[in-house]
RNA sequence: GGUCCGUUCGUCUAGGGGUUAGGACGCCAGGUUUUCAUCCUGGUAACAGGGGUUCGAUUCCCCUACGGACUACCA
């Protein structure tokens, strides 16, 4: 009997989305999934002087970048759209006027101007103004005006909006999937404009009338609405609408001071805030996805961001995610951001992707500085993969792979080159020329034994070769480097320190 | 200011009337790597404070403090 799980992500394109936003659809699409329900996209845009152009676009190729697309939305239209609100708009004066048939709401003529003179006004004594029964009769609207004072302004085509008329005296016993019970005085809330003088709804109105038309069955959304928890709850009751379930998820919080997280955290952190890139003219802020991070990574650590499968695992496919989710088991607390932890879910997951991928990305990267990808790339990945927690690092990891130090790592040398170092690399090279199966495990062999027969000490012929073939004193096995390097460009390095020395 | 929501290691969190309060990230140490990193092992570190209730509270209740959100013809 039970009706079909329908949840919707109900964006402001207002801008790039922002991490916290793209939580809350996941954790929407996790919860759809979980239930064999369907995800949608909704649109709002009801705020035309807000409106940003790309900001649409960003958010479903986000969506779609991080593998959690909607079933239906923009794009994808279904019994329920159109999906955008502003192609909606015709559809909610009828409701806004249904209230105010009912008595339910009223039209109110104060100007923008009067409301803010009477904010200032209270706020100078110490008070907040409210627009409520305790004060909408000296206010003018439908209430406090004569009928034919209302029709003679409307006649006139004043500006107006319609407010709710929010009850007096109730006590509300509202309740979140996430908080459980709440208790709500009416007496504290004020009516609420549902409808603009520009012909548009706002967001309380058209999100009802909506989620109503769309059969959604579960709100699932940022805990900044809990405040209007009470408003739309009595907005279903008006229209005699059985409500969806509600569940306020946590905000995301800067990593460090106070507040949410917001844009300017990540550039001050250097970190994204966002999934993907956003440039305009005037701004510029870095993406996951630009970053290097893996939509498996990214998806992962925010998971576990406000929400925990109550086992000590941490690592979550989006499938695992979608079996272990519920929203019983999300968090009440903000969550502070780690940028720490999102690396660590990335380096896991660049440590898990395809190799054959890795290399691919990386022979990119390696074009992108004009040096022509061999076939040893696929082994030098290979070698060094494991220290890179992006395809990026792999460069740092390896460039001395395709470029020969030009000089070496003054401390180390300094350590490393003493007096007979020459002379022992110049029998390393002897050595290597002899080799002919140029491999690692013969090549060791040889000038391990070599070492041990003549009982040099493995530093003193370890560390100069190190520093000859890499610069410094990093990178993988020496004889892996050698090998991959040939006999040609090894002993070359070899000669040039010898050279270097005498 | 008002309303609502919250508070376990530095951070993300598990737990729940009697536990050596568990895990992860970070950090530190040791091991591996005759390098660095990875990796492995170990370590450091928490129940905001005060009152109750109780034989016993970190766990339940109240207060305080602190944190957060909201308080627009923005969403």
């Amino acid at each position: 009997m039970s009706q079909k799980v329908r949840v919707r992500f109900a964006p402001s394109p207002t801008g790039p989305l922002h991490i916290g936003g793209v939580r809350t659809a996941l954790f929407n699409y996790l919860f759809a999934k979980k239930h064999g329900g369907d995800f949608l996209l909704r649109i709002e845009d009801t705020d035309q002087t807000r409106y940003v152009n790309n900001a649409e676009a960003y958010i479903v190729e986000a969506l779609n970048w991080l593998n959690i697309p909607y079933d239906e939305g923009p794009g994808k239209e279904r019994d329920c759209g159109p999906y955008r609100q502003s192609e909606r708009k015709l559809l909610y004066k009828a409701y806004a006027d249904q209230l105010i048939e009912e008595g339910k709401a009223y039209y109110a003529f104060d100007t923008a101007e009067e409301l803010d003179a009477h904010r200032k006004d209270h706020e100078a004594n110490g008070k907040t103004f409210i627009y409520n029964w305790h004060n909408r009769l000296t206010l003018k609207n439908s209430l406090s005006l004569s009928l034919e004072e209302v029709q003679k302004r409307l006649d006139a085509g004043e500006d107006y909006v319609v407010r709710f008329k929010s009850p007096e005296g109730e006590t509300l016993h509202l309740h979140d999937i996430i908080r459980g019970d709440i208790q709500i005085d009416t007496n504290i809330l004020d009516d609420k404009v549902l409808f603009k003088s520009d012909g548009m709804p706002t967001y309380h109105l058209a999100n009802i009338v909506d989620d109503h038309l769309m059969k959604i069955t579960h709100v699932i959304r940022g805990e900044e609405w809990l405040p209007s928890l009470a408003l739309h709850q009595l907005l279903y009751n008006a229209f005699g609408w059985q409500a969806p379930q509600f569940a306020h998820l946590p905000l995301i919080m800067k990593p460090v001071g106070k507040g949410k997280l917001s844009k300017r955290d990540g550039e001050a952190g250097g970190f994204p805030v966002y999934p993907l890139e956003w440039r305009t003219e005037t701004e510029n802020y870095m993406g996951y996805r630009e970053e290097g991070y893996l939509p498996e990574a990214v998806v992962n650590m925010l998971a576990l961001l406000g929400w925990n499968p109550g086992t000590e695992q941490e690592i979550f496919s989006l499938q695992q995610l979608k079996e272990a989710f519920s929203l019983e088991r999300v968090n009440k607390a903000g969550a502070k951001f780690d940028p720490e932890k999102a690396k660590w879910f990335q380096h896991h997951y660049l440590q898990e992707m395809d190799e054959k991928l890795v290399v691919e990305n990386f022979n990119a990267l390696l074009e992108g500085k004009n040096i022509t990808p061999g076939v040893t790339v696929a082994k030098i990945v290979s070698l060094v993969k494991e220290r890179a927690t992006f395809v990026s690092d792999l460069w740092e990891q390896s460039s001395f792979f395709f470029v020969a130090p030009e000089s070496y790592d003054q401390k180390a040398a300094q350590k490393s080159f003493k007096d007979d170092t020459a002379q022992i690399l110049q029998k390393v090279v002897a050595i290597l020329k002899e080799v002919d199966a140029f491999s690692a495990a013969t090549i060791s062999e040889k000038v391990k034994g070599w070492i041990t027969s003549e009982d040099i000490g493995f530093g003193k012929v370890m560390m100069p070769l190190r520093l000859a073939l890499v610069g410094e004193m990093k990178g993988p096995e020496v004889f892996d480097i050698i090998e991959i390097l040939g006999k040609e460009e090894a002993i070359q390095r070899i000669e040039k320190v010898i050279h270097f020395l005498s």
